[in-house]
DNA sequence: ATGAAAGCGCTAACAT
DNA sequence: ATGTTAGCGCTTTCAT
């Protein structure tokens, strides 16, 4: 018992110096005179154990608040449910999570997780040490499989993650030659919805706000392309630009079309963060929307629906992007096939561009 | 080895199907031809390996991709560099964690977290659970302490959870008999802020957006009722609406006020999201802002600044508040006392009330 | 129905 | 400088 003592008695690092010690099975056993076999067994409703004598054990340990260490737990079972939800930020850009978006995605993510009865663990990650770092909380044995929100044009370090069998869905574009397995959207559709309704409105010189050097904003693209081809109009690269997801994203694409001189009647935003912060800024300049320029932004995020004016916008089913997130990882850690999933996008009609100018 | 064998091809539960086996330190002892002690000593940078030794072992770990568990690390070291970071939501109303002003406080508690080498564990929990199981985490030994975004009324559940002594540190108001350790800002100070503000832009008719039966709107409400007072001017129930702190409450408080029939020139929102949700009700209803309504918003979240028009808010540090929750709690584990944190609020006056008509 | 004992992957005395 | 061994809190054979 010396030893053991002891070695209770030894606190540590981010440890427990102000709780005291933490309760185990075997204080449980104790108490309850029985073996920590058969706590466990009781705990873990076991048949083997006595009704009398897991009724007991259940109401000690309930009103000592015992719980079983989950951390023991899943080391002897070799089991973990816990997942790992990675959104990465850019270095270069901006260290804090604003993007309403992406906290949205996580939000969404959470519920999923939690609907399911697992945990998340939560990281930040720089997009230029994807590759070599979001596989740590798995390889470290923290959680049992890794959602990763973007792609953040690491396509590359990513299907190397999954040739290495780390269970992993991702949220972003569907590439050729994609060995992991990827939850995302319609971008293309998105696209072509976004444009064939600008064009179905008399715009015809339709701005496109977003960076085409990344997968899921060069599909929208490929749409808006494939949309004004279809009418016979001609795309002009001049009305293209690569704007950040940032709140300056907006303004920034707005002061580039200025400084260019180029005409515009539209805009379609590759994301309603955009969209929104377009508008605010084409209100600077005096251009009315929609009547002067027709904003057609992409998610359809919660604030587009009370935003001024009410945001015409790709709705991006996030609510259903955790679920089929989630719903796939644990296809892939049962060891089951996850193929890629393809939500579908849709296109919400509100003032911004449209018909309903009320607001 | 047999046994050993069939141990690790019993693979399970939320497990392992689809990976292989992980890599343990045993395996790169063997590789390295040395005990795993030596492996131990040589992954944790003790000096007392040969440099040499230490260099094999290292490119050997790094280049099989090898980590240390972190599960079995702690439940050897009692240790644990992981935190609970806990949003309730309320079940009557929503469900879905799309409130701008949690996601945010949460993106600010990962990335302080991020900073301090910690790992988040994320969970939801319905508010009416919160005293049962706030703690969960903590007493099943998944997280050193607990970060609790809200008080969601649960001002004694959480006095009892510190009372058991465990190591949480809550956002939200500071209250009498508060036995828990509490960060939050400056509430009374925020409501004197917005109401004077708006009193010298001549409104005399301030309406109040806010449920007044949980703390911090409370507290806001007090410096509203003091800046009034201040100023000569009654208070009117009558202008005191119970908005909860969701998207639906804007507009709700103003057909309450409609309904009610009460004339008013200017309000006072417990948050940007009732600001913004209120403004957006406002104009439906053919009401310039700030023109007719002045509005001053609560937060001062990211869309605050593009949102139309601009809105004048009471600034919370959320930026701050992440660093403030994590450094209380960091001492909190560590036995040291983390006494309450009030952070200062300040006004941002833009177009929604004040002189800046711009935008 | 219960207990003894082994072992999950790791670290830290204590040896050498 | 390195190995041996015990043990972190738990589950599960295997006995009884």
């Amino acid at each position: 018992m010396g030893t053991d003592d002891m070695a209770k008695a030894r606190q540590d690092g981010a440890g427990s110096e102000a709780a005291r010690r933490r309760l185990q099975m075997a204080d449980i056993a104790r108490l309850a005179g029985v073996s920590t076999a058969t706590v466990s067994r009781a705990l873990n409703n076991s048949p083997l154990v006595n009704a009398e004598t897991r009724g007991r054990i259940l109401e000690l340990a309930a009103s000592l608040k015992y719980s079983i260490n989950i951390g023991a737990q899943n080391l002897r079972l070799k089991q973990n449910r816990t997942i790992g939800v990675l959104i990465p930020y850019d270095r270069k850009t901006h260290l804090r999570l604003t993007d309403p978006f992406l906290l949205a995605m996580l939000g969404s993510v959470a519920d999923a997780l939690t609907e399911q009865g697992f945990d998340m663990l939560f990281s930040r990650l720089p997009t230029d040490r994807l590759g070599e770092a979001a596989a740590t909380p798995f390889d470290t044995g923290r959680v049992g499989g890794i959602i990763l929100v973007g792609q953040w044009g690491r396509h590359h370090e990513l299907n190397e993650l999954a040739a290495r069998k780390v269970p992993m869905v991702v949220w972003g574009a569907h590439l050729p030659q994609q060995l992991y397995c990827c939850v995302g959207s319609d971008n293309v559709g998105g696209g072509m919805l976004a444009t064939e309704h600008l064009i179905a409105q008399g715009r015809r010189r339709i701005a496109f706000f977003g960076d085409i050097d990344l997968p899921e904003p060069a599909q929208r693209y490929r749409g808006y392309c494939a949309a004004l081809a279809r009418h016979g109009i001609a795309v002009d690269p001049a009305l293209q630009v690569s704007s950040p997801f940032l709140p300056s994203g907006g303004r920034e694409a707005v002061e580039t079309m200025q400084a260019r001189g180029v005409d515009y009647d539209a805009v379609f935003a590759c994301s309603d963060l955009l969209a929104m912060t377009a508008i605010d800024s084409l209100r600077a300049h005096g251009r009315r929307v929609p009547e002067d320029v027709a904003v057609v932004g992409y998610d359809d995020i919660e604030q587009s629906a009370y935003f001024h004016p009410r945001l015409t916008t790709v709705r991006q089913p996030i609510g259903a992007a955790g679920s089929a997130l989630v719903a796939s990882l644990l296809a892939l850690i049962d060891g089951k096939p996850a193929p890629a999933v393809e939500l579908p996008t849709e296109l919400v009609v509100r003032a911004s561009a449209g018909e309903a100018q009320g607001s």
